[in-house]
DNA sequence: GGCGAGTGCTCATACGTATGAACGTGCAGC
DNA sequence: GCTGCACGTTCATACGTATGAGCACTCGCC
């Protein structure tokens, strides 16, 4: 009932296990086609399969790509966050032939999930990792960095002293891109719409923004992007008070906070003020909002091709890639409206 | 720049190889606390992590656990079908502490999915795996049921001479808790809407459905359960000059089907004709059926934990299970209408 | 003092594969 | 007939781990 083996094959094509292996891996150069057509009979009579973890100990190479999030991977509230990435991950791999491990085994009881654990990196099981996730925790990253450890990232993420290969959504350009979009409709005075969140990719969409300002000599004042996070009262007062015709907000949630704050003051979108948003929208229910759209998947099929680059040229410089975003059009932004 | 063994933390603590793998494993009866000490030192300073092919190699056990669909993981069409087992398989696998490969390595040009490809069974790297999706492929189950590979399969299936050991929504008794219901209200004349499928889940759903029509002695005639699949124009006459005041349809687009067909004849659902589904509905937008609900997620902790027994008891019979669904009302069953 | 029972550790081996080196055989060329 | 060479096959080993068997030593007890 166990397994046969190279072995047993070998016995019973009377031949050694060597020729066996030479047969099965392909390396037949000097195995005359009689002998292979006996060796391949045997295999099927015996239903021999090859060992995965043997060739792996032997080789070194596995044909196993590790997901690793620092959440759940089939997940609940962010459910379209990451399941568009995962589709282009499975696809790619399947593509190109690599198994997938999805590493749940490294759960604790907080619900975090951590990679080092009492020692072990359970993650090194496979070739290499795609990291994804928006709770990247920093010190595993390091950690993981300086272990030598192969893996991308999904989303920048800057760790001091280590260089980070991710694959980053261009917010930069497409926060640009929206800028410059809203001052092609006419609109001179904008304002920004700021989370409480500090993370890298934040961070891009303030870099874009300011840029744009910048570049195109646009009022950027009160309540701008410099300020407090999130959707107060002054800010709205301000906002109502003030000049600016068109907001860019960072994501969805604050773009609806938004609609809501303007209404009770009498204000719509976008009659009165436009709006775009810095985030893709997905296809919720209600208004359309003018965003970006991030290429989820295909970020997700070239963060597997990078993965797998490095693991077949180990020793080449890891390299972060930029892959832009597209902007769609919604129905809240337009002309200046009658607040001008 | 290599990853340390056992061996070079041995040599960093003094001590052998094997004291090492003792500690290392959790084999400690003999070793005292100062030595454990120091090889954990050791460990932490050379950031050893065991080496899983080596460890599988000689164990043959991985604490993997394999997914295999014979369609993409994570679908397309069929994204429902698949998500909300995998949500439950994902969250299993993580609570008892176990990694998932998710097996796309075996994707064919033709967009199937093989297990055995030239002779090899990627599958045999994992401790076992869970096997499901519509597209079963009968011939490969078989084969790998013959070869002795550890799998449960989601949904049941059946294969002669195989027992395949499955996790199974019981239809049997949902349908029939679905016609009792029926007849609770009122109903005498029932009739069967069938779809092509052949396949074991739709036997099990006729098998209820005729369960309860006899042992309730109520009415099934033309159309019935027996006849043509499909939703004809001949078949809707029968219902519409017929006693009938319910149908039984197995899954949402035939009910779909039947809601217009019966527009078409001036008969409204439930007013005229009640309609029970033999499938869940999900949060699809439109009408809500009277429908079972499928629980996927718990199918999928269910599998998981039957896979685990299977792995940690290799000897013992697999057994196959029944999985309760529930029914929920909708806006589709009434007392007998008008029709009567 | 001799013996049995623990304690702390190491030895040696097996798991199944891939592969460079080596071996034997037959044949062509001088 | 000896050398060189291509061919077909086998030998031997390494990959990293787990574990039963075994060794050396100490302690307690009669």
């Amino acid at each position: 009932m166990k397994a046969p083996r190279q072995s047993d094959v070998a016995r019973l094509a009377g031949v050694s296990q060597s020729a066996v292996s030479r047969v099965v891996s392909g390396d037949i150069d000097r195995i005359p086609e009689e002998t292979q057509d006996r060796i391949r009979a045997a295999v099927k009579e015996l239903g021999y399969v090859p060992n995965a973890a043997a060739r792996n100990l032997r080789n070194k190479s596995n044909r196993l790509l590790g997901v690793h999030t620092f959440e759940s991977v089939f997940p609940h509230a962010r459910e379209d966050f990451y399941f568009e990435f995962l589709l282009g991950i499975e696809e790619r791999a399947e593509e190109i032939g690599y198994d997938l491990v999805l590493f749940t085994s490294t759960g604790t009881s907080d619900g975090r999930r951590r990679i080092y654990r009492d020692g072990t990196n359970r993650l090194n099981l496979a070739d290499g990792t795609v990291l994804l996730g928006a709770a990247t925790d920093r010190e595993e990253l390091a950690r993981l960095w300086h272990d030598g450890y192969l893996f991308v990232h999904i989303g920048r993420r800057e760790v001091a002293g280590a260089d980070i290969p991710c694959i980053i959504p261009d917010y930069v350009s497409a926060a640009d891109r929206i800028v410059t979009s809203l001052a092609d409709r006419g609109h001179r005075h904008l304002a920004y719409l700021r989370s409480g969140i500090e993370q890298e990719a934040y961070a891009d969409r303030r870099t874009g923004y300011r840029n744009a300002i910048e570049r195109l000599g646009l009022q950027d004042r009160s309540p701008g992007y410099r300020g407090e996070p999130g959707l107060t009262e002054e800010w709205l007062g301000e906002l109502a008070s003030g000049p600016e015709t068109a907001v860019v907000a960072e994501n969805i949630g604050l773009a609806e906070d938004l609609r809501t704050g303007l209404a009770a003051r009498g204000l719509s979108i976008p009659a009165d003020v436009s709006v775009a948003v810095l985030e893709g929208s997905g296809d919720e229910p209600g208004h359309r909002w003018d965003c970006l759209v991030i290429p989820r998947k295909e970020i997700g099929r070239i963060a597997i091709d990078a993965l797998v680059t490095r693991v077949e040229n180990p020793d080449e410089e890891p390299v972060s890639q930029l892959v832009a975003c597209d902007l769609v059009a919604g129905e809240t932004v337009a002309a200046p409206g009658k607040k001008e």
